[in-house]
DNA sequence: CTGTTAGCGCATTCAC
DNA sequence: GTGAATGCGCTAACAG
């Protein structure tokens, strides 16, 4: 491996001064052609990467990043973004920077939509956006292109904007593992019931739609298609889902497996353990303190992770190394590796 | 939040000077009981976290690392624990790090004994080593503690000895973890039969050992153990590995998933292609090049992964911060997260 | 024991 | 256009 060199060799091999060999470097201009060759031509040749750690010292800007996402429940799924992005901003502490949280109701467009006129105002120098209401989503985004101000989306996308990174998991593949899954660990003979959360209005998030398709698309290629059951549950009231979820077996007896295709799953596995029913197989979606906690108790059998804390992680991450180090440009959708979690590998 | 504050700030309001505060953060004496009290009076109250940056840019040290490892094919286990090393001295490279590779059989005692052998000669500021001879590696850790030398274990620990962490799955998890994905993956009439390598003397890995046990004691718990049948395959003759499965097909028909508890399960996923037997569940461990090509074309339907990658970077990372940063005192073994992966969430 | 100081590599400002 | 000078926060060597 070649060593690494300074900005000072680099200078001295050139023939030309440190300033102007970062001025080439950071195409400042106010350089002239012969000087800018001389440098170049040195660059090529040589390993130069900069010092990430003098750069950081010596570029002492102070930026505002604001976050909108929607507020949730302490461990649940929001709240896990949240996680990541503290965690990030532990580690990058060394860095100045201001966070500003903004949470929105995530069932409430209009809260969204007032939150989201807010943000300008913040005046950030980036935004990290929950993708939850596409609309609203889109005016903000507009907004920041026309004052320049770069979003980064976690846990979705929402088409005609332009971030310039996107954090979420595939929701296709989301679907068809955990569909793969509940296909292999309910027995062969059980059908498999998935459950939607009743909710007034037609508030199906999209991220569940999608995954809902995928996991549908798995059973119809398997030719299993009429194995798959429909229920409902209210989730917001246990007493509920009890009923719920005994009315359901009753008119289904057959059912061996019951998937939840949104993050509260841990509901459904709570209804069963009161009913007794441990010997149907649940699956359901990220590692809540709920979910994990049924994990632990057997009452839920996987989970598949989106890996959320992962998500918010890499997104203030990103935010900072383009911000600072300015090393990436607007990049492709990064996706983050979906993980597949039972009691066992639970952390 | 409180903001974070520089040594001058501290020092100032302990009234003490900026080296002596210094002295304070890591202790290294020569500090008056007094002055002493004073600074860490400041310092409990207020929010001091050194700037990982500066002190980085400070401590311009020249670090000579020596990885002790088994030789691998491009793309096997221990070459991933090696691509997880190289990526994390890519992330640290702007710490001047000398890497000393130092491969050895890893069916060979006598050359791991030779090779540890040199290591004192490199005169390293710090070891990782791969655990496999479990003498040699006690041998050598006698010997770098006597020259308090620091070591990590990569893969695997060795009783008796002090390294200052260990990366390392654990390897009940992982039996275990197959057993049941084996178990909702095969249909349930099926056998499950476990393919152990030929090897000249009695050659189990430690590692192995351990995860047939708690594989094992999975379907005793189940009150399956009937269903469980053993066989043996060449591993460095895949004609004679047809021929292997073939046969032991033909003894137990009804087999209808193999494990295979080491990484190369991708051979017996490779003859069972060769035979037709696309019907038969087969399961192993890590992502290894061939195994990610099996589990890609279906001939091989999951893997637990170890995440080698994940061991080797955070070995190298953990080395960093322990000599570089000293913020970590020894540490107790960090258990690296185990993966399940199938086609659909591979990488 | 303690305070002062040089210098790490880079970004930037300011004379030339 | 260009080079020299400054400072970021921290560490370590040095002078008292």
């Amino acid at each position: 491996m070649a060593k690494k060199l300074t900005i000072k060799q680099i200078a001295q091999l050139s023939g030309v001064s440190a300033g102007t060999v970062d001025r080439v470097l950071h195409n400042r201009g106010r350089v002239s052609e012969e000087a800018y060759a001389k440098v170049r031509k040195v660059l090529d040749k040589q390993d130069y990467r900069r010092n990430i750690h003098t750069s950081a010292v010596s570029l002492k800007k102070t930026f505002r990043l604001a976050v909108a996402i929607p507020r949730s429940e302490k461990g649940e799924y929001w709240d896990l973004i949240r996680d990541g992005i503290i965690e990030a901003e532990v580690e990058y502490s060394d860095i100045s920077m201001d966070t500003f949280f903004c949470f929105f109701d995530q069932f409430d467009s209009l809260s969204c939509k007032e939150v989201f006129e807010g943000i300008p105002d913040i005046n950030p120098s980036a935004v990290i956006i929950g993708t939850t209401f596409v609309e609203e989503t889109k005016r903000l985004c507009e907004v920041l292109e026309a004052q320049n101000i770069p979003y980064v989306f976690v846990d979705g996308f929402v088409d005609g904007t332009k971030p310039v990174a996107v954090f979420s998991a595939n929701q296709d593949i989301c679907g068809r593992i955990l569909a793969r899954m509940m296909d292999a660990f309910t027995p062969e003979t059980g059908d498999i019931a998935i459950f939607h959360p009743k909710r007034k209005g037609t508030m199906f998030s999209n991220n569940s739609l999608l995954r809902l398709k995928a996991f549908k698309e798995y059973f119809r290629e398997e030719g299993k298609l009429s194995k798959l059951k429909e229920g409902y549950f209210s989730i917001n009231n246990p007493d509920a889902v009890i009923e719920e979820v005994s009315e359901f077996l009753k008119l289904y007896p057959n059912v061996g497996g019951i998937s939840v295709l949104i993050s509260t799953g841990y509901i459904i596995a709570d209804a069963l353990s009161a009913l007794g029913r441990t010997d149907i197989c649940v699956g359901g979606f990220d590692i809540t303190a709920n979910n994990a906690r049924c994990l632990l108790d057997g009452s839920l059998d996987m989970a598949v992770s989106q890996r959320p804390e992962t998500q918010g992680f890499d997104a203030v991450e990103y935010v900072v190394r383009y911000l600072l180090y300015s090393t990436l440009g607007p990049q492709t959708p990064g996706t983050v590796n979906v993980q597949i979690v039972l009691k066992e590998n639970l952390s």
